[in-house]
DNA sequence: CTAAAGAGATAGTAATACTATCATCCGGGG
DNA sequence: CCCCGGATGATAGTATTACTATCTCTTTAG
């Protein structure tokens, strides 16, 4: 739980100018950007809004973050973080590579719907915007330089470790990499395409979005390297 | 080439105002705005900037358009709608489903690296858009209302078809549209990976990104149906 | 010959995304 | 007890964006 507070730990540049952690401001300012990124919408949703919500002034809020794109980075690097995480947790003492892979693919995609909020964050907002919001987060023409500032080394650390569940069951495979960036990334566009554009998804993935994941990955891993 | 420019014939509202194939600025905007935004990238891009490139006023082309985020859309609806057009024609009198569903999954997902510009329109480049920028179109808000309007047909008649090749050769298939969508927006991730990303995808899917999906797809229909 | 469509030009408004400055408050060290 | 630095609050100001409105001019079709 702690560990999970201090993220991006590997991080040459911090995302933020000053730690949101170290203070009570800075602790409500990201409490309060969760729940109104989730309500407006990561382009309605600004400094100003956000300040008046927390009765204080705009310019106190960019003390912490330099703009609403790297506030953004910081809370899907937290995301991504809490998911590694919760995966660590879920294939911890399994010693059947099978049986890890596949409560690992289960533990990634499994939607959170658990109340359960995580200290004065409120998870399940946080998921929706990790949902509509996080491929934002790269999908900019400054990707090259966040990527090496580390912005995006949550995201990547995931997605090896569920590439390294994969190397467990199936050394030869030809895409390993690939196909856990697939997943760990199809996964939220499936939930999106159920929630939205439900024509784009199978009815059962609505109800059990892992087991479609799970299908996937097992299909490709015991396919014949052809 | 003549169907392909009237695209969202089913569309309920048309996304524009004027329809910009009708008139020379029309086309000059859509055009224009194809460099433009992929020099620029979607948040710097601006119909100021725009109405500069093409020596005209902004007012003029908000006579085309609301907004950008509704030129967006057209722009990539074009985008899809072409991907249709070649994935019929690159299927076309192919007898055999499992080579339908073969061609059919690497027309989708190759990359456009031959120079043809179609009309106008620089190819390679709304190709970029299309990576770069497609998922911002529906991750918004407004999807549901846009949906209604028919806005994201375009992407939906695409992954249509890419699922039907994968119901002709195993109709028992769980999860036929999820993996028909996993296709078609997976391929176009992987590209960005593997442009700006790398470590998130394997060397080979870089230079034969459709090898990769597939091996997917026919990991896919060939697995047992656990 | 006229009406309407298309385009250009200018102006103006509200919101956004910042930057800068100054005052205040509060706890700890000397 | 006083002073200092860290944290915050309040105000002001700028450039840009995202529009809306209006007026003129030109072209062309009827």
């Amino acid at each position: 739980m702690q560990r999970l507070m201090q993220m991006n730990v590997q991080v040459t540049e911090p995302v933020y100018l000053k730690d949101p952690q170290g203070t009570d401001l800075g602790r409500r300012i990201i409490e309060h950007s969760v729940i109104l990124i989730d309500e407006l919408g990561l382009e309605k949703f600004t400094f100003g809004k956000l300040a008046a919500a927390l009765g204080t002034a705009e310019s106190s809020i960019y003390r912490y973050f330099d703009n609403k794109h790297r506030l953004l980075i910081y809370l899907v690097g937290w995301y991504w973080s809490w998911r590694e995480y919760k995966l660590v947790f879920d294939t911890a003492n399994i010693a059947d590579p099978l049986t890890r892979l596949e409560r690992g693919v289960r533990s990634v995609t499994e939607p959170i719907s658990d109340k359960g909020s995580f200290g004065y964050l409120d998870l399940r907002a946080l998921y929706r915007i990790a949902i509509s919001e996080s491929s934002k987060a790269y999908m900019t023409k400054e990707v090259d330089e966040e990527h090496k500032e580390g912005c995006f080394s949550g995201f990547k650390r995931l997605c090896d470790r569920v590439r390294d569940l994969v190397l467990a069951v199936a050394p030869e495979h030809p895409y390993p990499a690939a196909l856990a960036s697939n997943v760990v990334d199809g996964s939220m566009v499936q939930r999106f395409f159920a929630d939205h554009l439900p024509s784009l998804t199978d009815r059962s993935v609505k109800a059990r979005l892992s087991d479609h994941f799970v299908h996937l990955v097992f299909a490709s891993v015991n396919a014949p390297s052809r």
